[in-house]
DNA sequence: GCACTGGATCGACAGTTGTCAATATGGAGG
DNA sequence: CCTCCATATTGACAACTGTCGATCCAGTGC
């Protein structure tokens, strides 16, 4: 597991897994899956990174940093926030010449999604 | 707008919306979209109130604090989180005696969710 | 080689967050 | 009333986070 984003981690779960959905009727999350989930909600739960990771999506293909430096913060700052998206396994990057590429990565946002689709059924039936 | 939870702010968006899925193409996510869905993700990015929270939802009707104490950290930060949860929307109590019931609220996750599905489209598309 | 440019890293700092022990609150039952 | 129990609030503290200015690094073009 180690050297994996927590995107990546989260996709692969408990090799032991409890139940399938991940919330274990009545027990509710492990707490590994808890960490692991937490972990990827933590790098959308900012404003600025949630622009920066919607403007890169939002492009569909690749997003060159230069494009989206203008979400109100300074370039360091961005830098930062980038890398938190990245260390999380939501976008991914590639350097071409003077410039660096930024992607979303497919299928990163499942495992969230599944999370709460798995608690909006349990709270409506 | 005051007086609301983030999660009834998030339900009711923009007065003046800029797209219908929040989005907006190439454009992304817009600065007030982006502050309140990210201060719910905010409530879940939290290993503790995930689970406290999952717990609640598995039982699909009211839950008593004291029936979800053991989450590994001490009463006083149970309580804090509850609050956080509360706080976000995301979930609501009612004291009957000596008891304190919690419940999730129904639909709060939706938004969150359209967030998720938007730009999953807009990755694979 | 050298200067220039785009982007990442470093260092510092204020503000926020998670945690617990201690204390308060507010019903229930004598 | 007074005590007991369940939960919330307060106060304090260490750890983490977002931010920026300064600096570094990797290519480009001369």
């Amino acid at each position: 597991m180690e050297g994996m984003t927590t995107a990546e981690q989260l996709a692969t779960r408990s090799s032991t897994p409890a139940c399938d959905d991940g919330v274990c009727g009545a027990a509710g999350m492990t707490v590994p899956d808890s960490e692991r989930t937490a972990a990827v909600f933590k790098a959308l739960a900012d404003p600025v990174r949630l622009r920066l990771y919607s403007r890169i999506a939002a492009t569909g293909g690749e997003t060159c940093v230069c494009d989206i430096q203008d979400v109100g913060v300074s370039q360091p700052t961005v830098s930062h926030h980038l890398r938190k998206l990245r260390d999380a396994g939501l976008i991914d990057c590639e350097r071409r010449g003077t410039w660096v590429y930024y992607w979303a990565v497919p299928g990163a946002l499942g495992p969230l999604a599944s999370v709460l689709d798995a608690h909006t059924q349990l709270i409506t039936r």
